[in-house]
DNA sequence: CTGATCGCCTGAGAGC
DNA sequence: TGCTCTCAGGCGATCA
């Protein structure tokens, strides 16, 4: 499910109902990606004193220690005061004294893991390599430029990658190169700054609308309050292989980039 | 170092 | 109905 948008929109709602909760209970499921790494029961009497993100990471902060929450492509988390019983996706239960947060995770390609702090194993090694927050004040366009300059992948791989800026997935990638104008496999190096600086303000305002709207839904995704997304705009481009593009009417066109679907429109995006 | 591929999982949908 | 195949919003590990 989640891209960038929607994490950030996880974290508002979550932690609007988590913060100041002191853990009561931890229940485990099947396995995600991670072993938790601690003792769940250890995890009993903190409190949660706030939720950041890093990335697609969720930062679960508690008065001694961190949990690190990731949805990978399937998972979606929720906090009420009185849940359902479990059901047989739901693998992880954070039983507070405000509510149950809870992750659901069909494919289990998400994780929960715990850590002494943001520097020490596990949180240092997973968000060392991690690029810029697309929203934050350090991905500047100057810095984006730079960044481009040091590599001679196709540019939709390197949004892809995380290491120069984090939260493009394999949907925005196509949308925001499409809203600069740019074919994805041209090369990040041969992209000539007007077109690098016309990339990154697509990136800032797509991802900064997406958040606004509350999620896309391009598919299905839900907040942490279970309600759903408003980001009413359709994909430009995403999953409309063959149809006429929005603004001039060629079909679209669908490739495979590193195993991922990936469109683009052949008139309107030029090399 | 880079760049490309692998594999972790389940579910939905298409085609036969 | 039921099988097989492909694909799905991620990303660290592993290879050349």
């Amino acid at each position: 499910m989640p891209e960038l948008p929607e994490v950030e929109v996880t974290r508002q709602t979550m932690a609007d109902r988590v913060v100041g909760g002191r853990v009561l209970d931890v229940r485990m499921g099947l396995p995600l990606r991670w072993p938790l790494g601690i003792e769940p029961s250890e995890l009993v009497g903190r409190t949660a004193q706030d939720v950041g993100r890093r990335g697609k990471y969720l930062l679960l902060h508690l008065d001694e220690g961190l949990l690190l929450l990731h949805l990978g492509m399937s998972g979606s988390l929720s906090v009420r005061e009185n849940p359902p019983a479990p059901g047989a996706h739901d693998h992880f239960d954070l039983t507070t004294t405000r509510g149950v947060l809870r992750l659901h995770d069909p494919r289990r390609f998400g994780a929960v893991l715990w850590s002494p702090s943001l520097d020490a194993d596990p949180a240092r090694k997973l968000l060392a390599k991690l690029g810029a927050e697309p929203l934050g004040d350090h991905f500047t366009a100057d810095a984006f430029y730079a960044a481009l300059q040091r590599r001679s992948t196709p540019i939709k791989q390197v949004l892809m990658a995380g290491e120069v800026v984090v939260g493009v997935g394999n949907i925005y990638a196509s949308e925001v190169l499409f809203k600069a104008g740019i074919r994805p496999t041209t090369r990040a190096n041969k992209l000539s700054r007007p077109r690098a600086n016309s990339l990154h303000a697509a990136i800032r305002s797509v991802l900064h609308r997406a958040v606004e709207r509350g999620g896309t839904t391009f598919r299905n995704f839900s907040n942490a309050l279970g309600e759903t997304g408003h980001f009413q705009v359709e994909a430009a481009v995403y999953a409309r292989e063959g149809l006429p593009c929005r603004v001039c009417g060629t079909p679209i066109r669908q490739v495979r980039m590193g195993q991922r679907s990936t469109f683009y429109c052949p008139t309107c995006q030029k090399p």
